[in-house]
DNA sequence: TTGACATATGAGTTGTCATTCATATATAAT
DNA sequence: ATTATATATGAATGACAACTCATATGTCAA
């Protein structure tokens, strides 16, 4: 195996790894329609602010969200389709196979 | 969220996490174009018998792969085309995005 | 400027999971 | 039957990652 195909598979499972937390898909899912801020992420899918606010530094630092300053809050939505795109696949393969 | 939806969004996970590890991906990138048995995996992949086996048990149990056993060896091919239909659509988005 | 609110973050804990090591099972060859 | 080869598997280990708890930072209102 080259190792520019190394780098592109170990880049894939990174991809993937995104997708792999259900609090992650959660957010990810609930970001498909528009923006959110963090509190309001938090009430959504029942799960503490803190947990909510690290997970959503993993998908800033990840490139997958992008952020919104509005006085005190923080709006979130996904950056491109890209990310959007992928989940909806998986989604729609999942309910497929139902 | 509906009961049915928190079903969908944890078996995409499940989906997901599929392709979320580095042997894992590249047993199935192997598998995409044809059968190996176990030994050629781990020799391909650079990787022990043992941990090999054990990934390809996870995949059995996922309905990822089957198998066909000739003599002592155990060949191994992707059970589907969805599975590979999904590895394909993350592989080359990685690759596009360069 | 003080207090209240929204978000971010560091440290510590816990659980999960991929691997190794040792060994079991199954098949073939002598 | 015994030995060698291919694969599978249980237990133990180690690494990582998601959460909690406590607290910091930043912003607005009074």
């Amino acid at each position: 195996m080259s190792e520019e195909k190394i780098k592109t598979i170990a880049d894939t499972v990174k991809l993937f790894k995104i997708y792999s937390d259900y609090t992650r898909l959660r957010i990810i899912d609930l970001l498909v329609n528009k923006e959110y801020c963090v509190q309001d992420i938090a009430d959504n899918l029942e799960t503490s602010q803190s947990a909510i606010s690290h997970q959503l530094k993993l998908l800033r630092d990840l490139n997958v969200v992008k952020t919104r300053k509005q006085g005190k809050q923080v709006f979130y939505c996904l950056r491109d389709n890209h990310i959007k795109e992928i989940f909806l696949i998986g989604y729609s393969h999942v309910t497929k196979c139902k």
